[in-house]
DNA sequence: CAAAACCATGGAGTTAAGTCAACGGTTTTG
DNA sequence: CAAAACCGTTGACTTAACTCCATGGTTTTG
């Protein structure tokens, strides 16, 4: 599919996934007719963006998930540590969990409190 | 306590402390005896620190958790809103949740994915 | 086939959240 | 009391992740 489709579907401005393109986080072949004019996405690039979206959720940063990607897609286990970058990772995500729910739990209690009944205030 | 203190507590920088307080997320007395000469910071700045650091791994901006803070000690249910204002906080807070568990989980699966025996793979 | 709709590239601009540097004042300490 | 250790302010700078703009080419459509 052209830019404009993904756009549309995907909820991105085309400059954001131009933007993604250049940075690694998604590709795009040359046109179905190899006319090499516009650029032409796989329809599971969708699915990468979701990826995306996700990573970025757990704040990682976009370099950082082009190193994830790289390594999952690589498998190559004798390359480099890639085991301990993604326990780091792992932990990382974890700890930010963690403090993502406690905020969450502040915020519903604070909800409480202002949804109760003045006389409790 | 001075800067220097909660800064080391805290693992943020001075600068950061500073920073902190020009957006208002924290605040400070005159010193002791009331000379006004360098700032002072009481023990529970450490708490809110904390809860800054939630929000944070939560996906709120600082200039959220501003208008935040000031609903909650606001406490003034009347004044507008807030109670909606809090609600899309909560859910994207538990939006951002979801995401991030979910890219936990692929973390996880790649790891053990890498940490299987090569024949398995 | 011409207008409308779509796309590409390059480069500059924006925003959030810090970070750094320079310069000078204040407190503490041996 | 002087040196060392701290602190304050101002303003410029940095990084990540986009976003916008200008200019010009390509496809689609009536």
């Amino acid at each position: 599919m052209r830019i404009g489709e993904l756009a549309r579907r995907s909820g991105l401005s085309r400059d954001t996934l131009r933007f993604y393109e250049r940075q690694g986080l998604i590709r795009s072949g040359p046109g179905p007719d190899n006319t090499n004019s516009y650029r032409d996405y796989p329809e599971d690039a969708l699915i990468t963006l979701e990826q995306v979206a996700d990573a970025q959720a757990a704040g990682i940063s976009i370099a950082e998930l082009v190193m994830l990607l790289g390594q999952l897609e690589a498998a190559d286990p004798d390359s480099f540590d890639g085991e301990a970058f993604l326990q780091d990772r792992i932990d990382e995500v974890e700890a930010r969990i963690v403090r993502a729910e406690r905020f969450l739990d502040s915020l519903k209690q604070a909800k409480a409190a202002l949804a109760a009944p003045p006389v409790l205030r």
